[in-house]
DNA sequence: ATATTTTTGATTTACGTACATCAAATCTTC
DNA sequence: GAAGATTTGATGTACGTAAATCAAAAATAT
């Protein structure tokens, strides 16, 4: 049996009260009566029930997710993830609100973080715009007591609790190594398709993969980079000019969204086969492309993770707990048609 | 504020006791009344609060985990992964215990799961060895009501509830296109290492890369595989000969244990960097050769992912609640040098 | 109508912890 | 050794649910 306050009190010889002042350093307890109880809850091997802790204390936590609205499909499945994880947690004492504010503005995610200021709620996870307001509104939450954690995109220059997502410079690092080995000997230049510069997530993976390509494999011809600003209709656009300029193109990282383009190009030109095609996310759209594929290697970081994982931290931080690292470490996903998982209903 | 069973008694305009009877399924409740009851539940939206009702019920989770002993880096880590989860679990009326038995012992392990069935558990986690003496005592144990998970080796022929753990065909397929690749054009045939066709892990990650190697890239000349009984001095042995009698060797895939034998042969050979290895299972030894690129991929399970993913499962069979199966479905990681996690303490 | 069974209400205790109050005991300090 | 401050004990209530008891009410059968 599991030993209790009662059974600390017993061994140490104190009242209930006193363990109680102990266990929650109250004060009015003489530090030779502190030793007493210390050294019984460390024979008894005593550990709070946090649970009925939680219980009496009235503990409940109250969460916010700040997430862009739009038909993104990755952030479409990201925002079922949160209302997944709500569902679950209703039991468990934790309630959470989802915000969707408009994607890249920031006027609109500054005023959603005040809003959520307003609401005093224990923790915000924001999928961050990076910009100077943003990280303002986050300082207020902060200075406030509330936890705040970035979600997939993250915000360096605020004192945010933690960023739950992946390491976009390894991403890209690790997309620019498989391009360079899966191209092999084969003679071509390759294209990076970005959505824009203006995004975080986008310039460090393009940093890892052009600094990968020049450390690794430097014969290989790298071309200017083109942003379809994460829409379908350009990128096509944009790579069905690639394709018609570069009829040796032998590979194309595509780093940012709108993969429903690139895989329309790609087949039109009749290239699906020949072009050694990355990109990022597995989507319904990105998942069929691989199968056919159109797409050779998908690189995805896992939103429901991501989605608990900030949770769990965001928990974490408001009771001012420490967190393990290594379990809050989102890795990078590297499917290939091979260890796709099952599509779920 | 949360609905609690008392707004729901004041909203169907019944006592108490008669919500806790519809709550708990007990009888003695008119169907009218159990009506009234679940549409005020309902209405107001009110779900159980587990902590509470854990907390009342007296209902704690005793689970037992058995693991092969020996050097094995791999399960060494699964221990302490185990270990680090009963800290964190201590708090949360759940209590694990680890059982060790000699790898590979058939007995052995049926002696462990008998005397796990006498500790009467609520559920027990077991690294299975494929044997009928194993799959029936695990048939005892499910007798008895004790969930049972298996954990990174299956037991198909039982009625476990669940495994926990990666698709071993899936993994070796992995491994087939990725060496299929990355060789390219390069001439030179590809050799397998096993480290023993009787566990079925091994068998089964064989499969996997002989069916791609054979559906896509079939011009390639497959090796017969060889059996270093994952003992390091052995694989060293068997990969010093296989170098030795083809000086053009373009590949090998080492799809068990003892990778310091593959790595120390193919240094020695002063080939580490022509031929193209891929490896299973991030160790020290494995990450460090990784990063000097005598190993070229790292197929990996996240050992701190099983361990919790069994344990939810545990508690979630062990109250006779479904599980989400996608959440508990257990990745595949590959690891190149470039996404590679940064070493913990 | 009465007897019998079934259903419902009212109330209490318990789980392990938090927190508050007030009295009693123990220390300081002069 | 008395006055004051500090420390400790005893006790009760609360959190939300589970589970039990016994009485009261309502339904059903005779």
């Amino acid at each position: 049996m599991r030993p209790t306050v009662h059974d600390i009190a017993a061994e140490a010889g104190v009242s209930l009260a006193t363990v109680d002042r102990v266990l929650n350093n109250r004060p009015g307890v003489r530090s030779v009566t502190r030793d007493k109880v210390e050294r019984a809850i460390a024979t008894l091997g005593y550990v709070r029930d946090v649970a009925a802790a939680n219980l009496a204390k009235g503990r409940s936590y109250s969460l916010i997710f700040i997430l862009p609205a739009g038909e993104n499909s990755f952030m479409r499945g990201l925002e079922a993830e949160v209302r997944a994880a709500r569902a679950r947690l209703a039991a468990e004492r934790t309630e959470i609100a989802i915000l969707c504010v408009p994607a890249f503005d920031v006027c609109a995610m500054a005023d959603a973080l005040a809003e959520a200021r307003r609401q005093r709620p224990a923790g915000v996870a924001v999928v961050a715009v990076d910009a100077p307001e943003v990280a303002q509104a986050v300082e207020h939450l902060r200075e406030d007591g509330i936890a705040v954690v970035t979600l997939v995109s993250d915000l360096p220059g605020s004192t945010r609790d933690h960023f739950a997502g992946v390491d976009n410079i390894a991403a890209g690092r690790t997309a620019g190594n498989l391009m360079g080995r899966f191209l092999g000997d084969r003679a071509g230049p390759v294209a990076v398709v970005a959505g824009s510069m203006l995004v975080r997530d986008h310039r460090e993976r393009l940093e890892g993969f052009q600094a990968v390509m020049r450390q690794c494999f430097d014969t290989r011809l790298l071309l200017p980079v083109v942003e379809g600003q994460d829409d379908a209709a350009l990128v096509e656009k944009l790579v069905s000019a690639l394709l018609e300029r570069h009829p040796d193109l032998a590979g194309i990282y595509s780093l940012g969204a709108g993969n429903r383009g690139l895989v329309a190009a790609l087949e039109k030109a009749g290239r699906a086969e020949a072009v050694c095609a990355i990109a990022h996310e597995l989507t319904p759209y990105s998942r069929t492309a691989l199968l056919s594929g159109a797409i050779d290697v998908l690189l995805n970081q896992d939103a429901g993770h991501e989605v608990r994982s900030a949770i769990r931290v965001l928990k974490a931080k408001a009771d001012g707990l420490a967190v393990i690292e290594a379990q809050e470490r989102i890795r990078i996903d590297i499917f290939l048609k091979d260890n796709l998982p099952i599509e779920q209903a």
